[in-house]
DNA sequence: TTGCCTTATGAAATCGATTTCATTATCGTC
DNA sequence: GACGATAATGAAATCGATTTCATAAGGCAA
């Protein structure tokens, strides 16, 4: 059974004041005094008012939602991350609306169009595939503004951006097996153009440097964040005549196909080779052998991207420093050993 | 910098029409001839108009949005799902929301609030906890026609649901176990009270009885689709004088830490004990071994879901006959043979 | 006591679309 | 040629909140 509608109006006859004052209890208490204010809610009680989101938006001229850029939802990666996201906009008032980039991409105007027709006040995208030209379009429209980025980022834009540490993320992972005695370490890179891959090759690459552990080209292999490509390049190790004692890999999707490859192959992990990872994602402790891996705090960058989105919404135009990058930690499992003698 | 906005006044006076005939022109384009149309477009495109999404959804007193419950966003299980919703939404101007509702339960007049707030429209539960007083709330309102439950449900409740056959994926695995030579076949069950948890365990129950294999109620053992009661089952299994040679998990992430416990306590899977998954998630394909298990077509569930509900939005109080349980499939991998002879 | 300032409240305008109702033009039919 | 039906369009009301502006009351200083 529909009912009607009760409005402010309802409210405002039962409490026998004007609309514009029970609106005053509603957003600025302050304006109005107690006795009023008192009777104002008891009218609410009774008629059971619940303030319309639709006229409220249209009148303050906002939309009350934010909208989340995932580049794939299927990927376990990602759920901490929207949970974090979740719990950092809960009792804000604002929704969270989340798309799948890879579902439906993005292109054109059709993000600066959501803020355009007032579908999203702000939004988080995790995707660093967005197009210079997507980007474009919503600092021309004056919404650039109320865009982070979380994780990943588009080089050579200006948004603020919330990722971990992942050239530390690297120097932990080199350093764990430079300590368990391993000197020839590959590494399955992301795919290449990705911020991650790059940023993550850099810090390997800085660590290897200052521990003097070079590594020829065919150590380096190509991959794409996937437990498929974790396979290809167990293939590619196993084919090697120089093998590497340990590799390095950019994420743990592919460490966990990578293990399941060399397996497959015949060697075993940790006793003939160690694999690391990173993310570690929920998958990692339990899979066999449990991997070591580096650790982000998925939930606390969902988090923090939700405040640093809130604070420019809150305050326009305020120049915000750059967000320090979000710890990583070294997690030890039981993937990686010393290498055999 | 933030321009003025431009309305359907801006349109009509550019195109020397009326806003009327610019909205009809936007929603209903049958009723206005051919150059008036083309000339109201030449306007929109000229001035860049934009519809005000607020300012439609308080007049035609919509939200244009939908709202998903899950359960937890943690689980990978979900992300497929997830997708499926959304592409089944691409394109109808719905937008997807999303809420945790283990980060925030839902309770008392929350759901209902949601709808009565004019924030959704719609509303896909997928999570089966949901109380009989969150749902009474929505019925009270008048909203409860607007929720589809989608993968579990609430016993008693006559909303509709769109599922797998659960009963028959458990009766494929059994009947995969019994086919393999297997006669001693435990079962880690979900948790108490989950609608899955009974779903699957009469299916395994019915088959059973069929092929005359019954079980001894120590095999039966408690879980709650964890990674760790997987784990926890191993210990119980490995504890056990009169042990099984086969087990039927009641989702993947189980059989997953199962395998892990069974491996650690000496036990090899598939040699020594076979198991079987349920749900196909993306790390059963890749894991050590490779999971046997019962495939959920994430991406047809969420898919269908969605067009349920779309249906009964745009026909409010039409019967809609049950949905058909969608298909499972078994999907045979390394983690199940002959038990030893 | 007068005058100015502050505080609490109400009346009415406003946000930007949709839709009802009225009006005019057009068409087909007898 | 007139009449009723139909089609295309515009004027104005409407959705339900917020906010500006005006007003009245009360407080304080001179």
């Amino acid at each position: 059974m529909i009912q009607k509608t009760i409005t402010m109006q309802d409210v405002a006859r039962e409490a026998n004041v004007s609309p514009a004052t029970v609106s005053r209890v509603l957003t600025n208490p302050g304006l109005v005094q107690e006795p009023t204010r008192e009777a104002v809610h008891e009218a609410i009680r009774k008629t059971g008012y619940r303030v319309n989101q639709a006229a409220r938006n249209l009148r303050m001229r906002r939309a009350s939602a934010v909208l989340i850029l995932v580049p794939n939802l299927g990927k376990p990666f990602y759920s901490g991350i929207l949970a974090g996201i979740s719990a950092g906009f809960a009792g804000t008032g604002y929704a969270v609306l989340i798309t799948d980039t890879e579902n439906d991409p993005i292109q054109g105007s059709v993000l600066a169009g959501y803020f355009l027709d007032g579908r999203i006040d702000g939004a988080i995208a995790l995707d660093g595939g967005l197009s210079h030209e997507v980007l474009q379009e919503c600092s021309d429209h004056g919404v650039g503004e109320r865009i982070v980025f979380l994780c990943e980022w588009v080089e050579g834009e200006t948004f603020p951006v919330i990722s971990s540490d992942n050239a530390e993320g690297a120097r932990l992972a080199i350093r764990h097996l430079y300590e368990l005695g391993h000197r020839k370490v590959a590494h399955v890179t992301g795919p290449e153009g990705n911020v991650l891959t790059t940023a993550r090759r850099n810090g390997m690459v800085t660590e290897r440097a200052r521990l003097n552990m070079p590594a020829p080209p065919e150590w380096i292999i190509r991959g794409d964040f996937s437990l498929e490509s974790g396979r290809a390049a167990a293939a590619k190790i196993l084919g090697m005549s120089n093998r590497p004692t340990a590799v390095f890999c950019s994420a743990d999707m592919v460490a966990i196909g990578l293990i399941a490859g060399l397996h497959a192959g015949g060697l075993k992990v940790p006793e003939d080779i160690s694999v690391v990872g990173f993310d570690d994602i929920e998958m990692s402790e339990h899979s066999i052998p449990a991997l070591t891996t580096i650790r982000q705090d998925r939930h606390r960058l969902g988090r923090r991207a939700a405040e640093v989105l809130l604070d420019r919404l809150s305050q326009p135009d305020c120049a915000t420093d750059p967000d320090p990058a979000i710890p990583v930690e070294l997690v030890i499992r039981d993937s990686t050993a010393p290498p055999k003698a």
